[in-house]
Parts: structure tokens; C-alpha cells; sequence
DNA sequence: CTGTTAGCGCCTTCAT
DNA sequence: ATGAAGGCGCTAACAG
């Protein structure tokens, strides 16, 4: 039993297969008579146009790739479920593409935009380099940033957040309390994906010193890899120092879990010893009452899939930047400084 | 600047179409030397084939489709860690269906499966009603089940775990710890999307109890949506019992978190005075200390993923049905209880 | 070994 | 309004 086709159903409707095709695409130019007997018949016989031939008639993917990495991480699924819940409703499949190495990083970046590949591609938190731009623009593909970034504003289309805004935020929040140890711990700053968010909340952390007077104290700046243990690991040894902050701003909710398990291995109660902050809110932020910023992370994929889709619409000729807001969450685990 | 086909390298290599495929498919029948040169100018143009006229040609769509529901769940993103990871490392594409309401549901089961969109399905926790096997076997195209299962064992692939046996693990300890009275927290037993987790740990929570001759108490289980704040509202009202449990097992960690928060509001000490236990051993339930019957969901994907791969190949005629095993992870959740 | 040709299933222009 | 025909880019079967 092999799949029906559009002759087939030609066939037995008595028409040309012109007219079924018309039919198939709305075409106005179709008598309503033969329509209606084209659509019993398409019924009858369960037809569905086949994808990849009309794909290739046509000249498109209908398909939009996303590249993400580490997909496992709450803030980056966070974000695929805005661009899946928003692509759902449309006629594009979403094909997704996971980056957990840097070798694939590049690969991805260089082998996935290519026109019968994608209609278009969404980068997820990988900022392309220098080195990138040559493949993305040779592609002649519409390709969405989100939660990523290049200087060279003029090309890209993206929708990014303000992280220096938000580490200055939290950082304020901790010397408005009295706070004057502020410790930041982070991913690496230099990070070989090329994550800009730790190095831009890096940024706003040591503006919000500087604003306040504050020396910035190399010791009070731990970077790793990302991750709740590596987290803990930096926070044990700037908690040990010889004088240990009074608040710590971790670059992300999972790293502040880190942050706070440091603190019960050290004794030390949270808020009261120890004030902590993270950064994302991720859902288990609410649970454990931590204090955090706030940013919209549903919202910047769908916002990145709703440009896509005006770009593909034929809307949109001049790239967009759009910048999210983020927002201050203040719970439980910041206080005022015992001292203070 | 149009997109360089198979015509273009031919006439630049002076050489005919079908040789260029042949270099393409790594046909042993062309020679060395015209390899060699094709291959260069392969280089030259960087010339990559059509994915999507070669799909029409060779009549396969090399897309394996994942029907997920909820992909924003710790346990199912985990499973699709698995199947994303190992399907990369193949020629085919992944597409996601994520399903969060019924209708979507229904649809996706009965949509996806079609020869001309994918090459094989694989449907991930959600359990084929008898009403969605025609179209699965309409379909004509492998179907491999992960976490998902149906009487019908005959004609269907699939990974699961033995949630029976998972049940009845967690009870038991609770039991052998010296409890009596213990409570089940879960899902709606009868879900919309049928799940079966529930209800097969269900099962094994009742088979446990009366092992050990303890009577089955309805206002002991609690059944919900899925979620930590529907479980929070369920413990709150098992707590408040003139005869509370003593301990709570939980259907997932996740509805754990929520019968912890229910236990820190009614002013009850975990373990001393109620002991938890989950199920999935996510990553958050090491954070937690909680104790948990793990299940392999990474390796559940991952299996699901290399039995397609195989029937794909033509290997495996015989349908197969892979049991994985679940393991008791003790921690600091439970103990015996207070008066015991 | 290699060039040529006939489809894969659909869309679209061109006549009618 | 509709049927017929050409082509999207590639593969595979057929000659040579």
C-alpha cells in the first residue's frame, strides 16, 4: 500500500492535477462545484499533500532551526518553550539543534544556516564571533540573536537583555541594604561559547561598585564553568576568606543554589550571615525563596519567532534590536549585613 | 546569487550528473582520479546537496518526529537530552512536537505519524489509547514507545520502566522503616493525556501495603494535575487528618517539592516528624536531600533513539519491549517514624 | 567506469 | 475555470 498521491486523487475526482493543487492552496480560481467534489475526495481518500515535494517545489524548508546550547539548563528550556509554544502556530516545523561542545558550537553555527537547510535561523545565547560572521551572512538567511549579541549592530536581528542593567540591579539591591563585601560569582568571563551574560552582569556589578564607591576586590570574583557545583566550590573558598563577603551576587539561580549550599557547609545562615542573589528566576527560585533578577525568558523566545516569522513574512526590512526589561524579586534570602 | 546544485559541480568537473552522486553516496564505481577532482571542485563551489530534493528522491524524510508532552518537566527534558545526543550523532534530523493540551494531543498522534513527515516516531510518555492505533498503524512506519505503553504488546517498540515495581520500592521502604501510614501523592490517575506513571506506581504502592497487611485508606491518596503547588494543596489536606501519615510518597520529585513546602507551613520537621519520598531522581532531588526512587531517563531516550536506529536500518524485525530498572537513593528525607 | 534519462510529488505558467 | 507540461535538485537504473 503505497502513499496517495495528488494524481491519485486527479484521478478519481475526474479533474487535472492543476486543479487539485489549486484546490490544496486556496487558489481562487477554482469553480465551487469542482472544489467541493476535489475536497470529498481528498477526504475519501486521507490525502495530505507530501511535505518534501512541495517543499521543494516551492523552493522552501518551511522549517526554522534553532541552535541552543546545553538544553538542559531551566533558563534555555525556558526559552525553547516560548519559540515552540509561538512556531506551533504556524505552518514551520522547528528543528532543534543542541550545542555541548565547542566543536559543535562551530559546526552548528557554520553547517546550519544554509538555505535548504532552514527558512531561517534562531542562535540561542551563542554570540557569534568575528570569525562566525562570514557563514551567517554568505547563508542569505534570515537569522534571529536571542539572549546573544554582536557589535556589529547593523546585520543582525535580535532580542537580547539588558545584563548589565540587571547585575548593576542586583548589586544595588545588596549596597542599598548596607552591604559593602559584595562577592559575584560567575561562569567564566571568557567563556569558549562566547556567553556575554556573566561577562555583562560582570559589567553592571562593577559599575554599581564604582557608583557607590566601593573598590572592586579581584579575591571577591570567582569564575568557572557554569554549574551548581562549581558554584559551591568558589563560594567555599570566598567564603573562607579572611574577610569573607556579606552578600554574594551569583551570575545565575543554579549558581546561587551552589552559593547557598557553600554557606550550610560553612554555617553560616542565610540571610542573616550570608545574603544571596541570583539571576534568571527560574521556577525552583520561587521555591527556595531566593532573592533574584527577573528576566523575561518564555517571552524573548517568543518574541525571536514572532521576528522571524514577520521577517519571513516579508515584513520587517531593517533589523530590529529588541531590549527586555528585567526585574528586581526580592525574597527571602537578602537582609542587611549583621554588622550593620 | 542562486544556490549551487549537483549541475553546477558536474559541468565545472566535466563530468556527467550521475558521476558527481555517485562521489556524493561514496559509490565504489568511480575511479580514483575522477574522484579526486570532483571532490575538489565540490570544495570550490562548497557544494552541499539539497537535503530536501535528496529526501524526495530517495523517499525517506531522514527526520525522526518526538511527540513530548510538557517538555518543560525536568524528567521528560532528560529523556530528551537522551534522544537529542544520540539521534546527533546520526543523518537524521530531530523534530518536536510538544504537547501541553489534550487536543494537541490527539492531533500530534495522529498527524505525525505519516510516512511523507518522518521516517520513524517516537512518542514519549504518552500512552496510545485504543482509539489512537489505527492511525499509528495506518501510519506504516516504525513507532517506538519511551515511557509509554499499551496492551497491545504485539506490534509495538518500547523502552519503559517498571513503575510497578518503582512503586512498591518506595513504599517498601517506607514500610521497613516502621511506617503505617502512608500516603500517595500523584497525578490524576485517569489524566486526559493517559499517562500511566501514576497509576502503575499506584499499583505498586497498593501491592506493598498489603503485603505487609496494611489496609488501603482512599483519604491517604491524593490525586491532582501534575505540579508542585496542586501536590502542596493535596499534602496540606493529608497533613491536616486527625490521623495524619507518618510518611508521603510522592509520584514525582517535583510533587515532593510540594509536600516538603505543605510539611515547612504545617510547622512538621522532615524527616522527624513526616518522611518523603519521591520518584525520578532528578538533579534538584540531590539539592534537596531527597530521598527518591531513580529511574535512567537520560538512558531511556538514548535506548529509545538506538532502537529506531536499528529498525531504520533494517535490523531488529521482531518488536521489543526493554524494561529498565528503577533503584532505591536513600538521603535525608525519610526515617523512622517519630513514635516508632 | 561513466554519461544519459526517467522519475520522486508537487507547483506554476501557458494555453485553452 | 481547467488541463497539460516543465521544472525544483537529486538518485538510480540503463546503456555504453
Amino acid at each position: 500500500m503505497t502513499a496517495v498521491t495528488i494524481r491519485d486523487v486527479a484521478k478519481k475526482a475526474g479533474v487535472g492535477l492543476g486543479t487539485v493543487s489549486r484546490v490544496i492552496n486556496d487558489s481562487p480560481q477554482v469553480s465551487a462545484a469542482t472544489r467541493r467534489r476535489v475536497l470529498e475526495v481528498i477526504a475519501d481518500l486521507n490525502y495530505t499533500p507530501n511535505p518534501t515535494a512541495r517543499r521543494l517545489s516551492i523552493g522552501k524548508t518551511f522549517t526554522v532551526a534553532v541552535i541552543t546550547p546545553f538544553f538542559t539548563r531551566p533558563s534555555f528550556i525556558e526559552r525553547l518553550h516560548g519559540i515552540e509554544n509561538t512556531l506551533a502556530e504556524s505552518d514551520y516545523d522547528l528543528n532543534i539543534y543542541n550545542v555541548e561542545t565547542v566543536e559543535c558550537r562551530d559546526q552548528c553555527m557554520h553547517q546550519i544556516p544554509r538555505r535548504d537547510r532552514a527558512d531561517g535561523v534562531i542562535i540561542l545565547s551563542l554570540s557569534p564571533r568575528d570569525e562566525d560572521l562570514p557563514f551567517l551572512q554568505r547563508a542569505e538567511l534570515p537569522i534571529v540573536l536571542v539572549d546573544a549579541n554582536h557589535p556589529s549592530l547593523s546585520s543582525l536581528n535580535r532580542v537580547i537583555v539588558d545584563d548589565v542593567a540587571g547585575g548593576r540591579t542586583a548589586t544595588q539591591h545588596l549596597i542599598d541594604l548596607g552591604h559593602r563585601r559584595i562577592g559575584y560569582i560567575s561562569d567564566l568571563l571568557d567563556s569558549p561559547f562566547n556567553f556575554t551574560s556573566s561577562r555583562d552582569r560582570y559589567l553592571g556589578y562593577r559599575q554599581a561598585l564604582d557608583a557607590a564607591g566601593i573598590p572592586f576586590s579581584p579575591e571577591y570574583h570567582g569564575q568557572k564553568e557554569h554549574g551548581r557545583y562549581e558554584a559551591r566550590l568558589l563560594a567555599e573558598q570566598m567564603l573562607a576568606l579572611p574577610e569573607r563577603p556579606t552578600a554574594v551576587f551569583a551570575a545565575s539561580d543554579t549558581q546561587a543554589m551552589g552559593v547557598l549550599e557553600a554557606a550550610r557547609n560553612a554555617g553560616l545562615r542565610v540571610p542573616e550571615d550570608l545574603s544571596v542573589i541570583g539571576y534568571d528566576d527560574i521556577e525552583i527560585a520561587e521555591y527556595l525563596g531566593l532573592t533574584t533578577v527577573r528576566q523575561l525568558l518564555y517571552e524573548s523566545g517568543q518574541l525571536g519567532v514572532e521576528l522571524m516569522l514577520d521577517i519571513l513574512e516579508g515584513l520587517n526590512a531593517a533589523p530590529v534590536c529588541q531590549v527586555l526589561p528585567t526585574e528586581l524579586i526580592v525574597r527571602g534570602t537578602t537582609l542587611p549585613p549583621a554588622g550593620g
